[in-house]
DNA sequence: AACAGTATGTCAGACTGCTGACATGGGGCA
DNA sequence: TGCCCCATGTCAGCAGTCTGACATACTGTT
């Protein structure tokens, strides 16, 4: 079979393509956070966290595109591993704000660094312009889905 | 909480945009399969033996990015609803090349339309020639990738 | 003050996909 | 020919995520 023929068809779909980038960057992402024993949910959740301190459960699986329910496991392996606290009663209605701790803090810097050179090496066939373009035209098709 | 406050240096990241995009397609497509009865990994199946005949398992479970095993799962459950056929045994090797049924191909057909709905809809608020730009900027980030 | 509506955190069950492992078939090389 | 390596298809076990449900706490209305 050959590996590298044409794409076909699909190849000229944008969400074939983007889908292929996607899963290119996750594989890439899983394989860097590795050596941390990380997940890229558990990464999104302390990168989250870092840029948004304080941020609740819900809120934290909203950002990071799964469901409070999974979301919550993955703060309990953080919290369990110490990388983050949350108050065992809730300050004002029943949000329990996550915070990182001096260990999660570390953890995140060097995650940070692995997954940003993950994106630089994937996006570095395009030049700083045209990878600004890219995120601009994408971040555009965000807004107006008013449905999710 | 806030719920459309500024992103923060996610935003910044063509990663982080890039997987907001996916998401809401993935929802997006799972809506619209939903009537077909459809998964989009199926969806991808028939996609992919539309548009290259007598693909094998593993082929096709390349080109859909999950594991053989996954795909064997998704080609069963379509052989079972009698979308493709699969011969008994093997033609040559072990390879066992999955064949679209012409009721296969009517659900195709009405999948594909379907999806591609979704896809322009997603995609509208780029022109023809942002969307074309995204797509190719996006194809030049896989060919350098030997790694995959 | 009492109510409905909404949002949060959590528990239980089911499903999907992945990793690991095994047997089979083909191609290359001594 | 016999051996080694690789690819394919398949089975078993496990982790991760989702759907559905429930109790709790705030908010706005009557």
């Amino acid at each position: 079979m050959g590996q590298a023929e044409t794409v076909g068809d699909l190849g000229l779909s944008v969400g074939y393509v983007l889908k292929q980038v996607h899963a290119s960057l996750r594989t890439a992402m899983d394989e860097a956070l590795r050596p941390l024993d990380l997940t890229v949910p558990q990464y999104a959740c302390l990168e989250l966290l870092g840029q948004h301190p304080a941020l609740s459960n819900s809120e934290l699986a909203r950002r990071a595109f799964v469901t409070r329910q999974s979301m919550n496991l993955v703060l309990r392996r953080l919290q369990e591993r110490g990388l983050l606290t949350r108050p065992d009663q809730a300050p004002q209605g029943r949000e329990l704000p996550a915070r990182l701790t001096e260990d999660g803090r570390t953890v995140l810097r060097q995650a940070s660094v692995a997954v940003r050179a993950v994106e630089k090496r994937l996006f570095s066939p395009l030049s700083r312009e045209q990878q600004r373009r890219v995120r601009d035209d994408l971040a555009a098709c965000l807004r107006p889905s008013g449905t999710g």
